[in-house]
Order: C-alpha cells, then structure tokens, then sequence
DNA sequence: ATGTCTTTCGAGGAAAGA
C-alpha cells in the first residue's frame, strides 16, 4: 500500500548535526521532514549534502537561535508562507510552510518561554495565540493540512515522566497547556495521541542528569492531523535510536505515516465537483 | 538550585539560551 511518512526533528544545531541528520534520512527514508532549530543563517545550510540526499528543502534561517526548514523526498517543497503572520515586529525564524507530496506541511518552533513568569513567557503565549489564528484558517482551506513541529508543551502529565520537578517551567503551564488544548478543539488530531492513547510516549530528553539514559523524558514535538488527514493515519513513533547517537540531539525525530500516494506533485487542486460534506473513509 | 550542550565572539574561556 502506498504510504506517506511525515517527521519533525528538532535538531538542535544542523552543523553540529549534519552527519546525525543525514544518517536519519538515508535509513528512514520520510518523505517530508520539519526540522527546528538550525541554529545557522541561510547561508550555512547544508542544502548540498541534504539535496545528495535525495531530498528538495525550503528553509528559514537565523544567527544563533531559532531556524526551521521543510524537507521533501525527491523535489523542492513549494513555499507558501514564510514567518507566522501577525506581528510585523517579531524577528524570531520559526514558521515554515509549504505543499509537499500532497499535503500541506506547517513546520513550527513554538517559543520556550522560559524563565516563567517573565516577557519570554508573554512571548511565547502570543506567539501560541497568533498560531492558533492561522491554524483555524488552514483547518478550514479544504486540503490536508499537518501542523508539525517542537511546541515546547507537554500536554498532559501523562506526557512527561515525572511533572513534580517540572511544575514551574514554562512547558507545563496551565496557560501553555490551555493553548494547546484551544489548538485541538479547532478539530486538529494528535497524531501520536490518537494512535496510542495510553503508551508513555516522550520525543525530547534533556542532558541533564542522564535523563535520556533513564529515559526521563516530555512529549513536546507533536504532528496535528487535519479532519481529512486523520481517518488516513497508519502508525506513528520516535525514532530512540537517533537520540542514541553519539552527539545526539536533546530531541528525537517524531513521525506519522499516512494511508495514500508519497510520490507525486505538491498539492492537488481539488476535484471541481466535489461537495463540502465531510466524507467517510 | 543544579545539571549539559551549542552558539557567539575572537583567539581562551565566558555568557546566553534551551
């Protein structure tokens, strides 16, 4: 059957990274890839080794901090929007969005906000405010649409190993919380959530105190499913082995496959004749 | 409070962000 495998990779660093990122690709082999924190301007990212891949790439880059960038398997992702819209001011690099194999593919980097209370944590909660805007405009534009991307929320207690040392981060707010949770009730599905609702499943284990080695993790990196895209997801999972690796990122790629074509163009125009009605698969 | 890693600046190691 055909399939389509979509992943988000927060990689904390791509030159640190590079030799990490393209040992993924060669043995997973996604069709589409987010990637967050590139940590380089446009013009050190390594689009050579990654198009020698065998993978077209769009990205968005910065000094430092921040950068994020969409990969698809065999051509170049078709950019529709670069920079979330709604606030002229913010110079942050950490939205991406484009048509790959079909689908349209929001790549995200939602603001730490840490320390909490503080203006990075208001940073953070308007910039989750502003996403939600958009986000309700892409739920309803008629193509499929997956929101991808680190969002620095645990959702639930039941998405971190042990919430108690956790409590005043900004991660785990009510308020970081109730955005996310506003987030899905537009109607988006949480990939990993919906596949297996009762699994501890953790994409992120930071260095500190041997968390990876104790498997000490929060599930941060999340893939939202739009209304038609849902009923057409497979299976979804962390690839551990990658945070394994010798100079691993603190994150894991997270990804979903999805039931339909993986090869083919960017998004198809819709048929003329089809009706609105939501359809059954 | 701590812990570790990557980045910049600039030439060794410190500071900042996560």
């Amino acid at each position: 059957m055909d399939s389509l495998k979509i992943a988000t990779f927060n990689i904390n660093g791509i030159r640190a990274r590079r030799t990490n990122l393209l040992e993924w690709l060669e043995r997973e082999q996604p069709d589409v890839v987010c990637l967050q924190e590139l940590k380089a301007q446009d013009a050190d990212f390594p689009i050579d080794d990654i198009r020698a891949a065998g993978y077209g790439a769009i990205w968005h880059g910065q000094k430092s901090w921040n950068g994020v960038a969409i990969l698809s398997k065999g051509d170049d992702p078709l950019e529709i929007r670069r920079g979330l819209p709604g606030d002229p001011d913010d110079t942050h690099s950490r939205y991406l969005e484009a048509a790959a194999h079909g689908v349209i593919v929001a790549c995200l980097y939602l603001p730490n906000g840490n320390p909490q209370p503080g203006p990075k944590f208001e940073y953070k909660l308007a910039w989750f405010e502003r996403f939600i805007k958009h986000a309700a405009g892409l739920f309803d534009n008629g193509h499929p649409v997956v929101l991808a991307g680190d969002y620095n929320v645990v959702p639930t207690d039941e998405d971190i190993y042990n919430p108690r040392s956790w409590t005043k981060d900004a991660l785990l707010q009510p308020e970081s919380r109730e955005c996310y949770e506003r987030l899905l009730a537009q109607g988006w599905t949480d990939a990993l959530r919906a596949k297996y609702p009762d699994a501890r499943i953790y994409t992120f284990w930071d260095y500190f105190r041997q968390h990876w080695q104790k498997n000490s993790g929060l599930r941060i990196d999340h893939l939202l499913l739009s209304a038609d895209l849902a009923p057409r997801l497979i299976d979804a999972g962390v690839d551990r082995w990658v945070r394994d690796q010798e100079h691993a990122s603190d994150h894991a790629p997270t990804w979903i496959t999805l039931k339909g074509e993986a090869s083919g163009k960017a998004v198809q125009e819709k048929p003329a004749k089809r009706s609105k009605a939501k359809t059954t698969q």
